[in-house]
DNA sequence: CTGAGAGTAATTTTT
DNA sequence: TTACTCTCAG
């Protein structure tokens, strides 16, 4: 990269910095590069700390250290998500506000105990936090309070880190926002922000569109724009084409991009898989190797459909479109949960009829626990209700009432032949989900499962459990634990050429292609009828999305779906 | 209390 | 298209 008056003036400048440029502007870059020169002069004990949100974006910026940052000093700098850095933190010294040692509550032990809550659970997580036990949310409050009490401890880390990089500034949450604040007394800090690619401004709690304003006010940084420079997608009209949607502004589509519209008949996941195989046919012969590619629709729900629907040969318009292989970016909560179903009939064999069907009727109102966690329902909250009265109704010898326990039994009075397989089993397993719709339900997002990575290691667990005599005793224990450790440990480090998620989880990722899906009823990309703030925040995720791509970006939309770009 | 049928609304996050 | 709520019969 060429060093330019700006570059210049990031690397020459001591105090905190705010770094502002568009996607693929080269802000991780330049970061890196100051890091390096910051690396050289520090004191043994001394590090530098590059914080950022997911999981996967630092191990993209992981990735690229070896390219700036000299192996010598290579272990003196710390990427880490903001997650990992306050909960290590809080476990160090969180006694210091309550006089006892920190616990972590993880994410699905949370959503159980909220669903069971009588009253606000925001309340309850305070309650939990002064006997030093901490949900997920609660981390960087946590953390920000004892920075802010605690003259030792913000002397002890900026001691420790005398330059701090802040990546995607622009979206950091109040409570992340305070704790850096409190460092930026005597730390160095560096904030990387796009104000054009807040996405979660609105909806979630404590992200604000002031926050550039704040950091300006507060650290009085000196400011760098790294302007309309374009690493990512150089000279195809990608980049300028995304800027044009996000001001709906007139523009002309570039060769790059390919739209397709499908009349009504067609189902968006059919013409999706097409899409996904012209892409990729494309980038073979545009690139010469295997192409990554990004499947992105508006909801989880929707990609979870396009999914489904690639995973089988299909014949579209007279033309047969093999299935594609993929990974699909999912929340596993809903999913795992259908997986401990599964897993507790695979017990069944080894268990008396009240015993084992009780089980797996616990592991079904666990599911809907999770999900009114997730988003309350009454629906979710009645399945739980009935489900609870038919568990009462059996242990006290009583016939129960509900659909979903009735068929339970009887599968259960099927008898089920596994074989030791577990595979096959898992699969048998599954199949007995039927005859209820919440039965239906959870036999639908079970099959997610499979597209988790966590196949493989669920079949070694499973493997493990089966006791030769037809059961997998200890199975549901044996899934969850499997489950939980996949959720700390993040999905597999290899990049799947073919990648399904929601728009927004693209965000700090990069792929040769990005095929963008639209549908009617369930997930819009646009809609005029939406209010303006909804139309603007929607035209930055947009944005977002199609700056995913290095060489090609391809649409698909219903035919009368509303313009990207006005005129 | 449970579940079928009709009518209506529809998104998005980090570990 | 799908998922949710509401209403009402059994």
């Amino acid at each position: 990269m060429d060093i330019d008056a700006t570059r210049r003036g990031i690397l020459d400048n001591d105090g905190h910095l705010l770094i502002e440029g568009g996607p693929g502007s080269g802000k991780t870059t330049i970061a890196l590069l100051k890091a390096a020169q910051v690396l050289e002069a520090l004191q043994p004990e001394q590090h530098v700390l590059f914080l950022s949100f997911s999981r996967a974006a630092v191990r993209q910026i992981a990735d690229r250290v070896t390219e700036h940052i000299a192996y010598s000093v290579r272990d003196h700098l710390e990427v880490r998500t903001f997650h990992a850095f306050f909960l290590d933190f809080v476990r160090a010294h969180g006694s210091l506000l309550t006089g006892r040692p920190s616990a972590f509550l993880p994410p699905d032990e949370e959503r159980r105990r909220k669903a069971d809550h009588d009253g606000d659970w925001s309340v309850e997580v305070l309650v939990l936090a002064q006997q030093g036990v901490y949900v997920f949310d609660q981390l960087a409050a946590t953390a920000a309070t004892l920075f802010e009490r605690s003259t030792a401890l913000r002397h002890l880390y900026s001691d420790r880190y005398p330059l701090i990089i802040v990546d995607e500034f622009q979206d950091t949450n109040i409570d992340q926002w305070r704790a850096i604040k409190a460092l930026a007394e005597q730390s160095a800090i560096i904030c990387l922000a796009d104000p054009d690619q807040r996405i979660y401004e609105g909806f979630v709690k404590g992200v604000d569109d002031a926050r550039l304003q704040q950091a300006v006010d507060v650290l009085s940084p000196t400011r760098f724009s790294l302007g309309v420079d374009n690493h990512r997608s150089k000279g195809n009209g990608i980049l300028a084409y995304a800027d044009a949607v996000l001001r709906n502004q007139p523009a002309e589509v570039p060769d790059a991009i390919d739209y397709l519209s499908y009349r009504p008949g067609y189902k968006p996941e059919h013409v999706a898989h097409w899409a996904i195989h012209f892409l990729h046919d494309k980038l073979t012969a545009q690139l010469g190797h295997r192409p990554t590619i990004a499947v992105l629709g508006t909801s989880g729900l929707f990609v979870a459909r396009i999914s489904e629907a690639i995973s089988t040969d299909r014949v579209l318009a007279g033309k047969t479109l093999p299935a594609i292989d993929h990974e699909l970016v999912w929340d596993p909560g809903l999913a795992a949960a259908a997986g401990y179903v599964v897993a507790s009939i695979l017990e069944w064999p080894a268990l008396p009829r009240t015993e084992a069907v009780t089980a797996t009727l616990h592991a079904i109102a666990d599911f809907y626990r999770i999900k009114t966690a997730d988003k309350e329902t009454q629906s979710a909250r009645q399945a739980i209700a009935t489900t609870v009265r038919a568990i009462e109704a059996l242990t006290t010898g009583r016939r129960p009432a509900s659909k979903t326990a009735k068929a339970m039994i009887q599968a259960y009075d099927e008898e089920i032949q596994l074989t030791g397989n577990p595979v096959t089993d898992w699969q048998l397993a599954r199949a007995r989900l039927q005859g209820s719709p919440q039965l239906a339900e959870i036999f639908g997002k079970a099959r997610l499962l499979r597209l988790l990575h966590a196949s493989d290691s669920l079949a070694w667990g499973l493997r493990d459990a089966w006791n030769g005599e037809g059961a997998y005793p200890g199975a549901a224990d044996v899934v969850r634990s499997i489950l939980a450790e996949e959720l700390v440990t993040g999905p597999a480090v290899e990049p799947h050429p073919v990648t399904l998620m929601n728009l927004h989880k693209s965000k700090g990722k990069e792929f040769d292609g990005v095929v963008i899906v639209d549908e009617l009823h369930n997930a819009k990309l646009l809609d005029t009828s939406w209010p303006a703030s909804r139309i603007i925040r929607q035209r930055r995720v947009i944005r977002v999305a199609i700056t995913r791509a290095r060489h090609r970006v391809m649409f698909v939309r219903p035919k009368d779906a509303a313009p990207l770009v006005h005129g």
